[in-house]
RNA sequence: GUGGUUGUAGCUCAGUUGGUUAGAGCAUUGGAUUGUGAUUCCAAGGGUCGCCGGUUCGAGUCCGGUCUGCCACCCCA
């Protein structure tokens, strides 16, 4: 029997691969001073129905538990976090900025960068309505790219605005009970012909070709004069210009944060999930390869929909089926940390307890440290230290300690009492730290 | 969910127009040698040829179905 479909076994190379992004998702997170928090994998299926919309209703991993429940496996965290927020709003210091790792499911069909199992970095930022809160959020997503290795030549962020688009749209007359129509047609725009989205326009009642005009010269522009520039010509449309007010303040902090080559101003991206309402990005390879490695937004209304208090919020989530690929390509992903850092071993099977004690105090001292199990050749002890990536073998011989350097070969002796400080100023650190304050960089 | 494509040892692949006990390299394990290692040599384990059914005297090879992987649609992490 394999695996289910979309799902994945991790062998330890793969689990150190996944544990190192794992890593880097959480120590850039706390950089910003995100704190971790977990919700249930498992949720009511009440939860995602009309809040995350038709898209991801329709892949929820559901069914019934031996309770009788409408049950789901969450297919995105944000829901989850809302409803907590919400619950003990009244108690938590604004900003809320939390952070999580943690797998979701989605019940789609499997293919490159997508499968019905995997892992979601989420960052979300509550209880700021102001763009200092998306700015910051955004300067997240890409310093985590950076913490990658990956360039603004390799990877952009796509940014767009809801609530310009409404604000636009409602400026060119389209009716309050239309507007989100037109804001799924303009979402599908890039992948249907000029045809299609008129006939759905007219559909709506609206002068189809003269909007949609409208719509694809918004969509085309890439700077935020242009933007001005193009609904000036709609005249004193209070609510706009305001809007655009808060576009300067998100553009110069991004641009204070030196994070502005990251960024394409591209109004065409609206995004899917239906509780979305002010800005919105995603982003994407430079090259247009592969799917989005990550995808965010304003979502104000969400955590009172969910039965908390009025709450504006914001957040991210990135993928790690999408990032591995995208590290993969362009030569970033992170090298496997050796098995062992030392390697113990004995000229002759009676030196086996010497070596143990030795073995053991080294590694009360964090160092990761192995020896043979069995009895074994030199020779072979040896091999097996080189196999499992050991920066230095510790010989135990009746001659004394022979400290031997498998980079270069070097060998020397070394006396057994001074051996943890002649390790220490070889380089070998001490991974775990003293045993109690190891779980500083974990969640 | 729709369409296309794929499937032989852990991995990469051979396998001639269907014809006896299905092969190689790498990897793994064991042994020999070098006696504080990365060499060399020898050997072994490991496959109901994705699964089910059909055609045939005979199927890894042909046909149908099914499942999985991959690709596109859809959408997004």
């Amino acid at each position: 029997m394999g695996t289910l479909p979309g799902f994945r076994q991790f062998f330890p190379q793969e689990c150190a691969l996944r544990d190192n992004i794992f890593d880097t998702w959480r120590r850039t997170a706390k950089a910003f001073a995100f704190q971790p928090y977990e919700a249930p994998t498992l949720e009511p299926l009440e939860l995602y129905i009309e809040k995350s919309g038709q898209e991801v209703v329709d892949q929820l991993f559901c069914f019934q538990d031996k309770g009788g429940r409408a049950i789901a496996l969450r297919p995105e965290l944000t829901p989850s976090l809302a409803a907590m927020v919400g619950a003990k709003a009244a108690a938590l210091k604004r900003p809320i900025k939390w952070f999580n790792v943690g797998e979701c499911y989605r019940y789609e069909r499997p293919q490159k960068g997508r499968l019905r199992a995997f892992y979601q970095f989420n960052a979300d930022i509550l209880g700021e309505a102001g763009p200092g809160a998306d700015a910051e959020l955004i300067a997240l997503m890409i310093t985590t790219f950076q913490n990658f290795g990956l360039t603004e030549q390799q990877v952009h962020i796509r940014l767009s605005d809801r609530t310009l688009w409404l604000q636009a749209l409602s400026s060119w007359g389209v009716p309050q009970e239309q507007l989100f129509a037109v804001l799924n047609i303009i979402d599908k725009r890039e992948r249907e012909a000029a045809q299609q989205v008129i006939a759905k326009l007219e559909a709506l009642h609206l002068e189809g070709e003269k909007l949609l005009q409208a719509i694809d010269h918004l969509s085309s522009l890439r700077s935020l004069q242009a933007i001005e520039a193009f609904l000036n010509t709609n005249k004193h449309h209070e609510p706009l210009i305001s809007r655009l007010e808060d576009w300067k303040v998100l553009m110069a902090q991004l641009e204070a944060m030196e994070l502005l080559p990251f960024i394409t101003i591209d109004l065409g991206i609206v995004r899917g999930l239906a509780y979305y309402t002010g800005f919105v990005y995603e982003a994407f390879e430079r090259s247009g390869q592969g799917r989005a490695l990550a995808g965010g937004g304003r979502y104000d209304t969400l955590v009172e929909k969910l039965g908390g208090p009025q709450l504006p919020a914001a957040g991210f989530a990135m993928g790690d089926v999408t990032l591995q690929d995208c590290l993969q390509a362009h030569n970033c992903l992170p090298a496997q940390a050796p098995q062992a850092a030392v390697f113990i071993a004995i000229t002759e099977e009676s030196l086996r307890p010497q070596a143990l004690r030795l073995t053991q105090q080294l590694r009360r001292h964090g160092l990761q440290v192995q020896g043979t199990l069995k009895p074994t050749s030199l020779n072979k002890q040896l091999e097996q230290a080189q196999h499992v990536g050991a920066h230095h073998a510790l010989t135990v011989s009746p001659e004394g300690l022979v400290a031997k350097d498998l980079r270069n070969g070097h060998s020397e002796v070394v006396k057994e009492d001074v051996v943890v400080e002649w390790l220490r100023a070889k380089g070998h650190s001490c991974p775990l730290g003293s045993p109690f304050d190891s779980d500083l960089l974990k969640c």
